[in-house]
DNA sequence: TTCATGTTCTTTGTCGATAATGTGCAGGCC
DNA sequence: GGCCTGCACATTATCGACAAAGAACATGAA
């Protein structure tokens, strides 16, 4: 199978949500952009809709038959991208179980335990060497460099270098900045899940991503706004199997988050710079206490 | 052809220098460290040296014949990995010629000018992507962003706060630590170097290349350290084929490299950071300066 | 004129196949 | 016992093929 369909099928999907029985769809280039495909792919949604009896389809007209039922979507397992199922597999595996630094990694066996092609794995492999967690002996594997305690030092070391760096120039970002409104959009959401806290306290990884990304943004520096890739999925997939103590810690930061942004709205450098190291270093402490401790990276060094 | 067979080609070149007439070659396992393949591309390249009547080869005995002559050597050509081909026509084509920011990238119109299959070029490209330069539309092309001013500013500013980070932590290494030996080493080299450097200013780029990677180093954070290929990419690409006033240039950079040098070996911090302050100064300025004024680039960012 | 559709063509993402290269094991020489 | 060779096997690097997705252009309706 060369390609998957799940461009298709993810659209589709969509597609179906904007059924309303008596209208009629919008055109093919404004399905487009509701969309976000082609207009190839939205015409193989209205084929296949004529086809399921949801719609009728006769040059502009597209008139809606039927309200879409459950069996009409797709499986929602159909719909990733072959991508995120290779990485979600992958990020489980050395994240989770059993992953020590120095393992070999093996294209055919890994593509072969997904289901997919050696290509896709290949693909992905190279991609994801440069968060620094493999990396490649030519002609041979791959090596597990471990996520160990040394990794997540040296990750956060560098993340406190330009989140400071950020968060000073984000105070000098001119007064009409989008990015101030953005940040008032933001410290509302803060204050909304703080205020339900108890049921919505995971709703903060978002929140935390949105608000660091666009600090980073400030520095206008393309190394350091990708560098946030590297801590978004390495904390995103850390915490998403890691979930101890996920409503103080969560708790916790929206706290410290909502300091930072009344901070850098008084644009004083030395309060943004207090508040932001406050913060930094408190997710330094959550997220080495999560991890194993360290008679067990000592003893990985030896290696 | 499924893999090119450059690495057995390669070590072939490089086995050839090694025949005494009237020894016999090492034993297999002795080759392998020596050239640094594995022992099937030894018994190849021992097998093909029978074919030419290089040598005899009966179990451990391998009585070399005759002298290698000219003819016997593979074409160099043919022994540059296919990455490296492709690498070299890329950068060729995006740091010299008209390659403007915004222009579109297609895999396999690339694959078929270096006249290589596309996976090869899809990979290049991912692995590249890295650097910063360009960037993937899914599912369509991809995007230059060029190798601007902004780039190049933007790839200095990190690089100036990571080399003083790794600065800092060079002089804290202990005494015994091999990178004080390496630092000696260097410091003659580019001793030697300056002594005739009328000759030998183009040794520059090696010298430089070795000094940071050292520094940064000592940094002990994987980031940093592979920040610096992207430095070292841009850097050398751009310089191979931008020599004006290369002799003042490296001149000038050499005499920085030892104040620097000698900054490290006092151990004291403030020399340190002003020795490297100094040095990536003018690095910056030299680098700039190679660059397309500033009215072009102006130009770009309306695009 | 402007925008939507019909049609055709190009390019991407993925696979399987295959030579090059690497790796492991059994037996043999010193 | 320790290293070397012979041999069989596993994995990687690369290609070509092909369906999915995108893009270009001519034609036609408002």
């Amino acid at each position: 199978m060369p390609k998957q369909n799940t461009v298709f099928k993810d659209a589709y999907n969509r597609c179906l949500r904007l059924l309303v029985v008596g209208e009629s769809l919008p055109s093919e280039p404004e399905l487009c952009t509701l969309l976000g495909v082609s207009r190839t792919t939205v015409r193989s949604i209205l084929s296949q809709m004529v086809e399921a009896g949801l719609i009728e389809w006769n040059k502009r007209s597209k008139a809606v038959q039927r309200p879409p039922a459950k069996t009409d979507f797709f499986p929602e397992h159909e719909t990733n991208p072959l991508s995120e199922v290779i990485e979600r597999t992958f990020m489980k595996r050395i994240l989770m179980g059993g992953a020590e630094p120095g393992l070999q990694i093996n294209e055919l066996e890994l593509a072969r335990e997904i289901g997919v092609g050696t290509t896709s794995v290949r693909e992905f492999l190279i991609r994801f060497s440069r968060f620094g967690l493999i990396e490649k002996r030519p002609n041979s594997h791959w090596v597990l460099k471990g996520f160990t305690r040394q990794f997540a030092e040296e990750l956060i070391d560098v993340r406190e270098m330009f989140e400071l760096k950020s968060a000073a120039a984000f105070v000098n970002l001119p007064t009409d900045d989008p990015a101030w409104t953005e940040l008032e959009v933001l410290r509302r959401a803060h204050v909304e899940v703080l205020a339900d806290i108890d049921s919505r306290y995971l709703e903060f990884s978002e929140l935390d991503d949105r608000l660091h990304r666009l600090i980073q943004q400030a520095s206008g520096n393309r190394f350091i706004v990708d560098f946030y890739d590297i801590i978004a999925i390495v904390f995103h997939y850390h915490y998403q199997w890691n979930k101890s103590n996920a409503r103080e810690r969560n708790g916790k930061a929206i706290l410290e988050h909502l300091d930072y942004i009344e901070a850098l709205k008084t644009r004083r450098p030395e309060a943004v710079e207090a508040a932001c190291r406050l913060h930094l270093l408190s997710a330094r402490m959550s997220l080495m206490q999560s991890l194993p401790p360290a008679a067990l990276a000592a003893a990985e060094v030896v290696q």
